[in-house]
DNA sequence: AGCACGCCGACT
DNA sequence: GTCGGCGTGCTC
């Protein structure tokens, strides 16, 4: 008798044994959907393994099977058992997450959730709206403040079960409905095809050498495995794509893509999900068109949905998306191509925190199909594995554009000398003249500072207040437009205060700059040009984005200003000079890994700047010249960065040398947290190996957020097992006090 | 997640 | 007493 493990639907983070009776044997694959019975209910779910054996004596029958097929292949199912193993996290969740929302229930062509709303005060009147207590008054008044709140957002918020805002809905005070979702389509835009371009000697020795691990799988897959030289690359199935800002990656991308769709596979593209932008795209779907599907988190549940089913039918081939990508459906699978492979933006924030890279490393190898990573600045970690040969390395160091490498030249902020005043300027000496003339030329500027807003804090000049946020530990940031103070962290906000909340004193001093007070200098240096600050603030609202970059390609803005966002891979010839504002800015947050981020941000940016015939220059403006990060960027110089950055993560045994695996813990009370933090810690002692490096519990860098205290407890090991096992063990059975959470995330990738 | 069960205080 | 509110535990 063949036994089926079904995951259900509803989030429970568990497994259940079905028989399966003799009429639905057929039917019966990995993957499938099924109808099980499910305590007084009937409900849907996936099976995840057929076994013969289960621990319980006696099974309830399975019910039905849904007829369009396994929606999982059996590669998927093991990704997803891979990634629950991996990352600590319950099989159940990482099932779900291969699956958008919007794919997951049956028949419905958009996805449901709960939502609540007060019926009119009319009717609600007849019920008698005094005999309420006080805990459905309160739900009843968050459902007013908020129409069509979700269930679960509901009960979260007013830490309470859903119990009472059930009986409002058959008190007929509330409904709670399934709400559908919108609808499809992605754009209506149109699309020029375009065919192949020329390539370069370096791109066209890495394309052989994507072609050749194709190949390779090809013959694997076709007759009988030979022994022999060619082990070794077929073992090696990732290769690295190293090349340098305008090396022509993309366009390598695209050949290796057209050669799997020839051979009838398909392929899966990853980008960062801030350079997933209609240009992005556009450049897939002209020379691919159709067959294109586009998923990331901007799509609505039905747009999803559509995608989905689109990929899953084969109708669209080729998949470009944001993270999530990586778990496709793409039958036929023959490449994955992961783009800006260093991009933090891969580690997913909530469990399971995979990294799409890694995740797409292990399928590829799961479905035996290549993997190409490809970056300017690469990651450490794949570095590492280049070097110790278990990836395979091409290197495109020239510009296919024929452009030159922008000069870069460091200027050093700290003041000289006692004539110079106490202020910080927002531009130096250098970077002011050099604006100068490239206004005067009718030439591009680009000004980058990571940082929003106008001044970081507000702080009194008599007494030392500094204006902080009251649910997060960090200063709040003053923000002229709107003449308030905004909290990056929870986005709270709130009005200036007219005297010192500490002395009353009436005098304020705003230090620290953003992007809205370079703006504001700039605008006062140069009014005769036109400047436009691009940032979260203001690409809020839909469009935005893509009307300033129309704005600046075609000439009508000078100056632009931004953060990150402006950062990536755009392309724009007519700018000639960029300008990092404050280049330490990422230099001083209290991770091992700023080094490489200010490196990578800096080599980024530099990349923005130059054309044929003139070329570009950059300027960094800086508090600490000598650091390695900013003086390779300064040669461009990547590898001469990894060296030294890689030396001094040996010494201390932090990745790539070693994974680290970070233990949050967070709530409402400090001590209760505190608590939890430390009992876990004791408890998780004695259980690690010796090979284990353990931190005691502390508070995180970011102390508090969204009103949420916050501590971890930090591991490094060689051996992720060594790390997971033991936290495992010492998770299960624990409780722990009020709100506490605990979150275990393997390979972080940002330790605030 | 959703559905029973059973414990509580507030009323006929 | 009984009834409704609401926390708790279980689902192969």
């Amino acid at each position: 008798m063949t036994i089926a493990r079904v995951v259900v639907d509803v989030a429970l983070d568990r497994e259940f044994d079905y028989s399966v009776p003799d009429a639905l044997q057929p039917d019966m694959e990995v993957g499938c959907r099924v109808v099980v019975p499910f305590g007084r209910r009937v409900v849907e779910g996936y099976v995840v393994a057929l076994v013969a054996q289960s621990d319980l004596p006696k099974l309830k029958p399975l019910k039905g099977v849904v007829a369009d097929g396994p929606l999982l292949s059996p590669a998927l199912v093991a990704l997803a058992r891979w990634m629950g193993e991996y990352y600590c996290a319950p099989f159940e969740k990482a099932v779900r997450t291969l699956m958008p929302g919007a794919v997951r229930r049956r028949g419905a062509k958009h996805r449901e959730v709960l939502v609540v709303r007060s019926v009119s005060t009319m009717e609600s009147m007849e019920g008698g709206i005094a005999k309420l207590s006080a805990k459905q008054q309160a739900v009843l008044n968050a459902v007013q403040a908020e129409p069509g709140i979700r269930l679960s957002e509901l009960t979260g918020r007013l830490g309470m079960s859903a119990a009472p805002v059930r009986t409002l809905e058959k008190k007929g005070v509330l409904t709670i409905e399934r709400e559908a979702t919108r609808r499809d389509p992605f754009v209506g835009r149109e699309v020029l095809r375009s065919g192949p371009l020329e390539l370069m000697e370096e791109q066209r020795v890495a394309l052989e050498l994507i072609k050749c691990t194709l190949d390779q799988r090809k013959s694997e897959v076709g007759g009988p495995r030979s022994e022999g030289q060619a082990s070794d690359l077929r073992k090696q199935h990732v290769v690295l794509l190293y090349g340098v800002t305008g090396s022509g990656k993309t366009e390598v991308y695209l050949q290796a893509i057209d050669h799997v769709v020839a051979r009838g596979e398909g392929a899966i593209v990853l980008v960062p999900e801030i350079a997933l932008t209609p240009q992005t795209v556009g450049r897939f779907r002209a020379r691919f068109g159709d067959q294109i599907a586009v998923l990331h988190s901007h799509l609505s549940d039905g747009e999803r949905h559509d995608e989905w089913h689109r990929i899953r039918r084969g109708l669209a081939r080729i998949v470009v998306g944001a993270r999530s990508a990586v778990f496709a459906p793409v039958s036929r699978l023959g490449l994955i191509v992961v783009d800006e492979e260093h991009e933090p933006s891969y580690k997913q924030e909530d469990a399971p925190r995979y990294h799409a890279r890694d995740v797409a490393v292990m399928r590829g190898h799961l479905e035996g199909v290549p993997v190409v990573l490809g970056s300017a600045t690469p990651s450490l970690e794949s570095w590492m594995n280049v070097r110790k040969k278990k990836y395979l390395l091409a290197t495109l160091l020239h510009r296919a554009d024929h452009r030159q490498f922008p000069r870069v030249r460091v200027v050093d902020m700290r003041l000289k000398g006692p004539d110079d005043k106490q202020k910080f300027k927002v531009l130096s000496h250098d970077l002011m003249e050099s604006i100068r003339d490239r206004v005067e030329k009718k030439e591009q500027t680009i000004l980058f500072l990571n940082r929003r807003g106008f001044s970081t804090s507000l702080v009194c000049q008599k007494c030392g207040h500094v204006a902080v946020c009251d649910s997060c530990s960090v200063s709040l940031t003053y923000h002229r437009q709107d003449e308030h103070l905004h909290c990056h962290i929870c986005g709270s906000q709130r009005k200036v205060p007219s005297c010192c909340p500490g002395c009353a004193d009436p005098e304020f001093k705003y230090s620290g700059v953003g992007t809205q007070r370079v703006e504001h200098v700039v605008k006062a240096c140069f009014p005769q040009a036109s400047v436009q600050r691009m940032d979260r603030d203001v690409t809020r609202r839909k469009d935005s984005y893509e009307r300033i970059l129309g704005d600046f390609r075609v000439g009508k803005i000078d100056i632009l200003i931004g953060t990150q966002m402006i950062a990536k891979g755009l392309h724009f010839p007519n700018v000639t000079l960029v300008g990092v504002v404050y280049a330490d800015l990422s230099l001083h947050i209290p991770d091992f890994r700023a080094g490489e981020r200010t490196f990578q941000l800096l080599a980024q940016v530099a990349g923005r700047a130059g054309r044929g015939d003139v070329a570009g220059e950059v300027i960094v403006q800086t508090f600490t010249p000598f650091q390695p990060a900013v003086q390779a960027a300064r040669r461009v110089d990547f590898e001469g960065f990894a060296d030294q950055e890689m030396a001094f993560r040996e010494e201390l045994s932090y990745p790539p040398f070693a994974h680290l695996v970070c233990i949050g813990l967070s709530g409402k009370h400090e001590e209760k947290t505190a608590f939890s933090a430390q009992t876990l810690a004791t408890r998780l002692r004695p259980l690690l190996g010796e090979r284990v490096i353990w931190g005691e519990a502390t508070p995180a860098p970011l102390a508090r957020a969204k009103g949420r205290y916050r501590f971890q407890i930090i591991l490094r090991c060689k051996s992720v097992k060594a790390m997971t096992d033991p936290i495992r063990n010492a998770l299960t059975g624990m409780e722990f006090p009020g709100d506490v959470r605990v979150s275990v995330d393997v390979d972080a990738v940002s330790l605030m």
